[in-house]
DNA sequence: CCTAACTTTTGATAAAAGTCAAAAAAACAC
DNA sequence: GTGTTTTTTTGACTTTTATCAAAAGTTAGG
């Protein structure tokens, strides 16, 4: 029953990698071996400034925020990830500098944990694996493009408009100053802009 | 000798790959078989919006810019790229999706032209080719999200220093009103900062 | 050179968004 | 439920940046 359970969280997470490329038992059983599952508490902190950040994780259930501090000391958003998504602090896992980024549960959060040796290990073991890493770097990079565009080319208003339009559910489970600084303003001009 | 000199030209686009992952000398083959070099103007357009962004280019020597059209008609920059850089629409590369970016070059340029189809086919046959792709992407990545972070947290003025501390070299290349667009600002906004 | 085209700067004004302080509303805990 | 904490809204004011128009400077060709 433990174990049922347990396998099941890991079919989202082999769908999503099996739909860019087909998936070997061997390496669906060494993601398993490489991995655990973690449930952890809504606002817990998976990753500080200043640590090494060699943990990529995969959100079963929940969801999490990834943030900085400006000059001030105020937490500036730059992501928020939920269920079925890849959850890093990406300047930090791909470089392997320390994190300038902290990591943080926004609700009670099921994860699938991998740490980077271990997924460098499957990296060089199963050559296929890199297909669904590119793809899915891929993936993410473009989300991030969208994002970087529309800061450019978008007033506050226009880019709060976009986000409520492509992704109303954020604004469901996110609260409005967590909103605020992922647009990059202020959560007063946010406030004013929805009436 | 012309022989000599285009071969020559693959010599840092292979020390690039070379140095992420051992190239075989039967991927080399694929490469130069499934790519040609073109020469081509400053002010040449590779790619308008609404066209299919289906070739990646590796910038031999010159440069070249990203931009789109705002919602007045204004050309905005989103990225500057020179030699021994890889050059693409990401958006539109890697989604397929038409392109809502034109690229066009900034200076003569000599590129190594890989058509998206023949890159794909070097994907399925050299998987090994995919660990380089997902090194490079995850590379490019970084720098797009540091943008994002630098357009969301610095303001107009900050952003300029942060350039001109990290790539001095751009100023000596690109004309201050494309520099403009790229940091999210007017022309004028940015020969004020300068002064 | 010298003109034409393009790029950069300057000035005046307007619009957008930030800051600080406090009130109101909502969510949470006992 | 009631008090406490957190989140959101509101008001007054300031700062930042954009816009428009024009002048000055620079570059490239004929």
């Amino acid at each position: 029953m433990l174990k049922e359970n347990y396998l099941q969280d890991y079919q989202n997470l082999f769908a999503v990698f099996n739909a860019i490329h087909p998936l070997s038992e061997e390496l669906k059983s060494a993601i398993i071996k490489n991995s655990h599952i973690a449930q952890v508490k809504r606002k817990t902190t998976l990753l500080s400034a200043g640590e090494s950040s060699n943990t990529i994780y995969f959100i079963v259930a929940g969801g999490a925020r990834v943030y900085y501090l400006d000059k001030d000391g105020k937490q500036t958003n730059t992501w928020f990830l939920f269920e079925n998504e890849l959850l890093i602090s990406v300047y930090g896992f791909f470089t392997g500098q320390p994190s300038f980024e902290y990591i943080e549960t926004l609700e009670d959060t099921t994860l699938i944990v991998v740490k980077r040796e271990k997924l460098d290990e499957m990296y060089l073991q199963f050559m296929e694996f890199n297909f669904i890493g590119r793809k899915l770097t891929e993936y993410y990079y473009i989300r991030n493009e969208i994002q970087a565009n529309e800061l450019r080319m978008l007033s506050a208003k226009e880019r709060y408009e976009q986000l409520l339009k492509r992704n109303p559910q954020l604004f469901q489970r996110v609260s409005l100053g967590h909103i605020a600084s992922y647009l990059g303003i202020s959560q007063e001009t946010l406030s004013r802009i929805r009436k």
